[in-house]
DNA sequence: TCCTAAGCGAGACGGTACGTCTTGTCTTCCA
DNA sequence: TGGAAGACAAGACGTACCGTCTCGCTTAGGA
């Protein structure tokens, strides 16, 4: 992976506004942010921002990508018998790791599908794992919708309240709130995920 | 309560911009929606919009007021040790009964406070009834925002999909997998909601 | 002529930037001359020009159209066998009367098919009353061009000079260098206009 | 006079660029004209342009001056008792051979001092051949002008209307219409050119 | 019966963000 | 080493929306 001068700077200034965005928008909120404001905190010309992105969501998009696809990774667990509180628990020592770029994320819910799309792939990953029952008291669509969507307000709640807890503790947490009910009652007779010693 | 013509003549006024402005909402979503759209909609002067409203949210806060004020006197449930599956009964049936103003009410999660208001009302009410008890897995905030977010994301769903089951069906589902569980794990020796007959 | 309040006001903000034009126009030449300018100059809005001209072209094009309206007015004397002496005289001294808007007139040269306009017309008008004769020394057409051009390049030079000499001298010169010898070689036999005393 | 490579290859681009401005000029007037188009026409970078003319301008003044040179030494008669039309005659037989240069030349009037410059020299040389006289009835001044722009407005009708009369004819108009009559008001005493025969 | 107050339509206006365009500078890459 | 490529700053342009304002019309409800 070779790299021009050209492609470094832009690079870098793509890098400027990125972090420029993030800045502003933690500062004043996404909505309130202008792409002049953007241009002048990034020390760039207003056109310029204009050649690398065509909208201020173009940019949100390009921000989220990377912790987008990470995030998607770590809900792709590779072993699904895993304790779901160490799945959880790599899930919150990443949010913090990242708080400021989650704390956009979650502030951008409706003005990009971004969240959606996490919400559906997380679905569609838990679904493939977990096939339809006929008779079940909770239909799989609505558990899967459930495990996708009550994380993410855990996540919202801890990032609002400054992360008062360690992300061990939000791993269990996560588990025994959302996962293993969510588990017994959709998804009865498969095994539940075991339960680790606390 | 008596109202003069003039009265009338405003009130019909604002009937004619809220309902413009919840149909533009759900034609094009909120944030695309222009007042000069609404006033055109409701075939009204633009200037005389602002007489009644500053802002398009505070027209959206006064459309919302109503069914906000209700739903609010709705998760104050009167008899704690109710079945809960008959209030979320109660709850989606009136979901479903103002299914339109609850999309838009939902859609405008980030621009106002207002389903902000409505989580910390409910988080309220669940604390006031559950107090803190020490050494809880499940932290008492963490678990009542748990109990209200999850109901609104269950709704979210459930309008989402076009309201595939009776609100029966989706009370027992949100006592299920939200309030027993949550009951369960974080108010431990507090009589969980006895369980009702399916 | 009846005139709304409305109208008034239009008016106004119309002579504001029509008078803001000109002026800026003198100081560093159309071509300089930003709508930014135009705007700022007349105590106007930036957005508010749009809202009347969708042009610089086009206000400029407003405010010369009553100069140019009054000047074609002059250029088609009722009696064509006055001296033309009286007629330049009276030519030059409206162009003195409005030296300003003149000016700016002849600067635009280019910009606009205004002149373009003129010289047709004048044109016209000559040829109207010249027929064209087989065998003459100078085509018509050429006559008639030079007519008209040749009095405009008069006027440019007096303009240029700060009008160094009164209108009736100019209406003299007018007559002298440029009238009637193109009538003597352009429109032979027909009567040249006779030689007012000096 | 030798001359590197590297020399005929910023010769060959000039020319290029030349070549793309009165291409581009004729076709949609020089004020539309972009720099970008001129260097995409002529195929060469667009930065390029820049290490060769600072200005649109620049490049327009480089193509016309070689023009200019040559009109004003055909201005500058060598002999001046030589018949005028004689004069005419070669001034329109150089028109015609660069006829489109000639127009990109009238077509930028305003925008750079060029014609002006013509106008300047051409009356600075028939000033210095015709003293000023007390009591004429015509300024010398306006005389010289009225011979050079007349002259030029001349031209400019011939182009314009796709040059209708061989040079020869022109050079008889010019003379007819324009430096006798001028040379019998103005300079009287002083012997006009002799009249050819026709 | 008149007349005063209010709601309202119409629309000019100032202000500000947007996204596009052009100019002229500068730096890097390539033949 | 000179030209090609193109990123960049600066800033004008024309559009869209917001919120304020004034004007003039209509209609009410009291004098």
């Amino acid at each position: 992976m070779k790299m021009n001068m050209q492609d470094r700077r832009v690079k870098r200034t793509q890098q400027l506004l990125a972090e420029a965005l993030i800045a502003l928008t933690l500062e004043k909120g996404y909505e309130e942010v202008t792409i002049r404001d953007i241009s002048e905190r990034a020390d760039v010309g207003y056109a310029t921002y204009f050649r690398h992105y065509p909208d201020k969501d173009a940019l949100l998009t390009d921000v989220l990508e990377v912790v987008l696809d990470e995030l998607i990774k770590l809900l792709q667990q590779p072993e699904p018998n895993a304790d779901p509180a160490l799945a959880g628990t790599i899930l919150f020592h990443y949010v913090q790791q990242h708080s400021q770029v989650c704390q956009v994320l979650l502030q951008s819910r409706r003005s990009l599908g971004l969240l959606q799309r996490i919400i559906g792939l997380g679905m569609d990953n838990i679904l493939s794992d977990n096939p339809a029952r006929e008779g079940s008291l909770v239909p799989v669509e609505i558990a899967a919708h459930h495990l996708v969507t009550a994380a993410i307000a855990l996540i919202q709640w801890w990032l609002d309240n400054r992360m008062p807890h360690p992300p061990e503790r939000m791993g269990i947490i996560y588990r025994e709130l959302i996962v293993r009910p969510t588990y017994l009652v959709a998804f009865q007779g498969i095994e539940p995920p075991p339960r680790l010693a606390q």
